[in-house]
DNA sequence: TTGATTTACTTTAAGCTTAAAGCATTATCG
DNA sequence: CGATAATGCTTTAAGCTTAAAGTAAATCAA
């Protein structure tokens, strides 16, 4: 989940062309230190959930997908937006409609589709949630200044955008 | 696992004390950017160990950590570098044995502890699969600049340091 | 020494996650 | 229209992950 070593590097290029070693080593660095700050905020925040909410992350992050699209998603669509498989999706909408926080319904349109809405309850539950998670997360990165993040939400974004493409 | 909605927030703060919403949406956008593009570089990466090398990005990482601690590692000192439970760290380590890549011994001075060390043939699977990861992730990352790229590193520094802070 | 606590590890139960296969419906196109 | 392909979803098997409980060994303290 985190740290992954550099390991023994090519100790060659002794002339020709700029050795590609630099780069390597800087992007792993880099990489390294991102997934260990990640895994140590997802697990804190995870911990959180489950002591103050006895709830996961992922039922969590479903219902803040839900919480933004009132006429509700398709599996489909959640999938896409969470970045998770659809059998997972499948899982974890059952499991949070055995909680009475989502429904599903049949797709008006598309035989195949269902689609998923929050409850009344799932409102009222994730309503009481989801100030509390911005709070965690804003203590998380309280070590950073105003412009420290941004600029880290700027490079971010780089980065991102460089990812999305097809390439 | 990504995309955690920022959802309906409070409108308030009419006069008195600085509104804290600003704050929490910076930081909670941050968040959510810097998860994302941690979970698409993760897949990526773990795709490829499972297309070219057949193994788990949890497998390569319990095996990177050995490569860099040639008299072995306890249990607990894997469990604490990935920063995954103790009883995670009995089954990864089993499968790896059972594969023919770690092995286990009792620990020589302590009844309680096990020394788990590569084999040969460990260290001959790894050092073909390390080179390669480090090119996935120089490729990742290639949107970058060396100078984005340290500024990241940068930054991320500080976040951690702030994370470790038992505070 | 003895007893209590801590530490190292394993086991268990539950949930998360994926890839792959399978099913039903929709879309495409000849 | 009818065949083919693509899409939406579920199921399955395997592995990952955790928290909690349990076992054994080491440490500490009286």
């Amino acid at each position: 989940m985190a740290e992954a070593g550099l390991a023994s590097e090519t100790r060659d290029a002794p002339a020709l062309a700029a050795s590609p070693v630099p780069d390597d080593r800087l992007a792993t660095r880099l990489w390294l230190r991102m997934l260990a700050c990640t895994t140590r905020i997802e697990q804190d925040i995870r911990g959180r959930l489950r002591e103050e909410f006895s709830t996961t992350l992922p039922r969590f992050d479903v219902l803040a997908q839900l919480d933004r699209a009132p006429d509700g998603l398709t599996m489909s669509g959640l999938s896409a937006r969470l970045m998770v498989s659809a059998g997972n999706i499948t899982g974890l909408v059952a499991r949070l409609a055995d909680e009475g926080l989502v429904e599903r319904a049949p797709h008006p349109e598309d035989g195949r589709a269902q689609v998923v809405r929050m409850t009344a309850e799932g409102q009222r539950v994730f309503g009481q949630m989801t100030p509390a998670h911005a709070s965690w997360v804003a203590e998380l990165f309280e070590g950073l200044s105003d412009t420290e993040a941004q600029a880290l939400h700027k490079a971010l974004g780089r980065l991102k955008d460089h990812l999305e493409r097809p390439s």
